[in-house]
DNA sequence: CTCCAGGTACTAA
DNA sequence: TTAGTACCTGGA
């Protein structure tokens, strides 16, 4: 099958599918696979020309352009969040870093099973789910499986789910699924603001403040935000000198207030600086 | 064997 | 509101 091909441009694609926005993929020189609910995602970069294709539906531009936020104005948001010596470093180290917008069911259903696990151990149990629950595709003799939707997930038996190391996140899982098969939520949750679709979030057992961020920003687009772990909050703490006492909720409005309507992509610049930095 | 992970829910003050 | 603790399980 014959690969599309788009021009990009300060888009570091391997920083950017492993930096921990997304548990989706795999490098198989010289393709990345992208195993979404919405499919299956392939790509190489050559220079400036990203070369794509989408399985089992073909030549799905719109899920590429949308996946990989290929729209959002890069040079604008660099100049506006380049406000310290600390950021200007984030993004000198990891420059075309971008953030995804991934599939919103998605990023809800994975990052439930994020809690608590490491990441090595997040991206098995996400591999076994698909395997176990996700449609296959076979894409250059090599099969690959969809993130499985809310219906099938719904549908899954308790202790089969138990199967894939999700331990006591089994039940979250569920109810979660179970929820979102009634695609109005979604459609509503997507007309929200910022808070309000925190709220709608932290409902779902589960989730809590920083997985709330991550689907704001990995899923939503919701940029006024970001996720605060423990690499951002050892950002705050270490390099913008706040108290190490300070809440989660009060770190999060000294960033926004710092950072504006870009925090989400100033986050992921200083989380993945302090990440490799530390680490 | 023990410890802990890119958090969250639950309980008691 | 805040602090303390358990949680499945695999990997170090």
């Amino acid at each position: 099958m014959s690969l599309n091909v788009v021009k990009i441009n300060k888009y570091n694609l391997p920083l950017t599918l492993f930096s921990g926005q997304t548990f989706a993929w795999e490098y198989n020189e010289p393709y990345f696979y992208g195993s979404t609910v919405d499919g299956v995602i392939k790509l190489k970069v050559d220079k400036d020309k990203l070369y794509w294709q989408t399985y089992p539906q073909k030549d799905n531009k719109s899920l590429v352009e949308k996946y990989l936020n290929l729209k959002f104005p890069y040079e604008e948001m660099l100049s506006k969040i380049s406000k310290d010596i600390h950021i200007k470093q984030a993004i000198l180290q990891s420059h075309g870093l971008r953030l995804l917008q991934q599939n919103t069911e998605e990023m809800i259903l994975s990052f439930i099973l994020s809690s608590h696990k490491n990441i090595k151990s997040i991206k098995n149990s996400i591999e076994l789910l698909r395997f176990k629950y996700g449609n296959k595709v076979t894409i250059d003799n090599k099969d690959f499986y969809t993130f499985p939707n809310s219906y099938v997930l719904s549908d899954a038996n308790l202790n089969d789910l138990r199967s894939v190391k999700i331990g006591f996140r089994s039940n979250y899982l569920k109810e979660a699924a179970t929820k979102l098969t009634d695609k109005q939520f979604l459609t509503r949750l997507h007309t929200l603001d910022e808070n309000s679709a925190r709220a709608e979030l932290i409902k779902f057992k589960g989730i809590g403040n920083k997985i709330a961020d991550c689907i704001l920003v990995f899923g939503l687009g919701i940029y006024t935000t970001t996720p605060l772990d423990v690499w951002g909050q050892r950002v705050l703490t270490d390099l913008y000198k706040l108290d190490k006492k300070t809440k989660y909720e009060d770190m999060l409005l000294w960033i926004k207030d710092y950072y504006k309507e870009h925090t989400g992509w100033a986050g992921q610049f200083l989380f993945e600086y302090m990440r490799t930095r530390y680490s």
